[in-house]
DNA sequence: ACTGGATCCTGACTGC
DNA sequence: TGCAGTCAGGATCCAG
C-alpha cells in the first residue's frame, strides 16, 4: 500500500490532529501483523501524551512522553482518525484511544503485512531501521551517491531502487513512475548506469515523490491518510497500470513485465 | 556479498 | 451463482 508519500502524507495528518493529546486506552483485537503486538501496548501507554509523529523510510513512529512505538503498514495497512460512533469495519486491529474516548487513532490492516512494535530507548538503533539505506528526498541522495552505489551491481535498477537497505521510500508504484520519468529501461544493469543518467534518475526520484507529497500520495484501493483522506496522485501516473494504453509522450503502448516478482510498468520507446 | 525465489495474509477481480 | 486462478502499494528469509 504506502509509500514514502503515503507514509509521510499519514504522519502529517496525524500530527495535525493528535499531537499532545494524551492516551486513555488502547485495544487491541488482534494480536498479530507480520510480529506479535507488544502484550503491554495498553499499560504502558496509558496516560502518556503524543509528543511526535515523524517517518523513517516507511515505517511510522509515534513519540509519547516515554515510549516509541514503530509502526508499518505493510501493503494494505492504514492508520486513520475514528470517531466514537465510527462503526468497526473488519481488520481494524488496534485502538488507540484519546483524551476521554473522543477521538480515536486507528490500525486497520487486511492483510496483515504490517507491524506494530515498541521501538526501543533508541529507534535508529532498533534492528528493523538500523540497516536501512538513505532518504530519498535527503541532500546525501545525489547522483554521484547513486553512481557509486550501483558500481559492479547487476541487479536491475529497478530492483536496486526499491531495495531499502539501499535505498528507502521507493515502492513499486514511484519506482516504475522515477524511471519513466528519466527514460531508463527497468532492466538496465544498475552498474551500466553512467554517471548522466544516475544525476538524471536521482533528480526524476527526488521530483516524482515530491510531487506525489504534494498531491497527498496516491489511492489505488483504499489509501487514506491519519484523517481519512485520499491521495489524488494515481491521476498523475504515468506508467503505473497503464499496460497497454498510449504512452502519454509518444504514444507507444505501455508494457508491463514482472521483476522479482512484482510488476513493472514502461514505455519502450521513452524508456531506453 | 549479491541475486532470485518463496513466503506471510486477505480481498478483489477475471474467466469458466 | 460458484469456484479456481491471478494479482495486489512490502520486506524478510533462504539457498545457490
Amino acid at each position: 500500500m504506502p509509500e514514502l508519500p503515503e507514509v509521510e502524507t499519514t504522519c502529517r495528518s496525524i500530527s495535525a490532529w493528535a499531537l499532545g493529546r494524551r492516551i486513555d486506552t488502547v485495544v487491541c483485537r488482534r494480536m498479530h501483523l507480520r510480529l506479535p503486538i507488544p502484550e503491554d501496548l495498553d499499560e504502558r501507554l496509558r496516560h502518556q501524551s503524543l509528543v511526535a509523529v515523524f517517518r523513517r523510510a516507511k515505517y511510522v513512529l509515534l513519540r509519547f512522553d516515554q515510549d516509541t512505538l514503530l509502526i508499518h503498514l505493510g501493503m494494505s495497512g492504514s492508520l486513520r482518525r475514528a470517531e466514537p460512533h465510527t462503526p468497526l469495519k473488519k481488520h481494524d486491529h488496534v485502538d488507540f484511544i484519546f483524551d476521554t474516548g473522543t477521538v480515536i487513532l486507528r490500525y486497520h490492516d487486511p492483510r496483515r503485512f504490517g507491524l506494530i512494535v515498541w521501538a526501543g530507548q533508541n529507534y535508529q538503533n532498533h534492528p528493523l531501521l538500523a540497516t536501512l539505506g538513505i532518504e530519498p528526498l535527503h541532500p546525501e541522495f545525489t547522483g554521484k551517491w547513486l553512481y557509486q552505489a550501483t558500481r559492479n551491481r547487476e541487479t536491475d535498477i529497478k530492483l536496486f531502487l526499491m531495495d531499502a537497505h539501499r535505498l528507502v521510500g521507493v515502492g513499486n508504484i514511484y519506482a516504475s513512475e522515477a524511471l519513466f520519468r528519466a527514460g531508463i529501461h527497468p532492466i538496465t544493469a544498475a552498474g551500466k548506469l553512467s554517471k548522466t543518467r544516475c544525476e538524471r534518475l536521482c533528480l526524476c526520484v527526488k521530483e516524482t515523490l515530491e510531487e506525489a507529497l504534494s498531491s497527498g500520495g496516491s489511492t489505488l484501493r483504499d489509501y487514506v491518510d491519519g484523517t481519512g483522506n485520499p491521495g489524488a496522485f494515481q491521476l498523475e501516473l504515468k506508467v503505473y497500470g497503464r499496460t497497454d494504453q498510449p504512452c502519454l509522450r509518444c504514444g507507444t503502448l505501455i508494457r508491463q513485465i514482472k521483476q522479482g516478482q512484482r510488476s513493472t510498468f514502461y514505455c519502450p520507446t521513452c524508456q531506453r
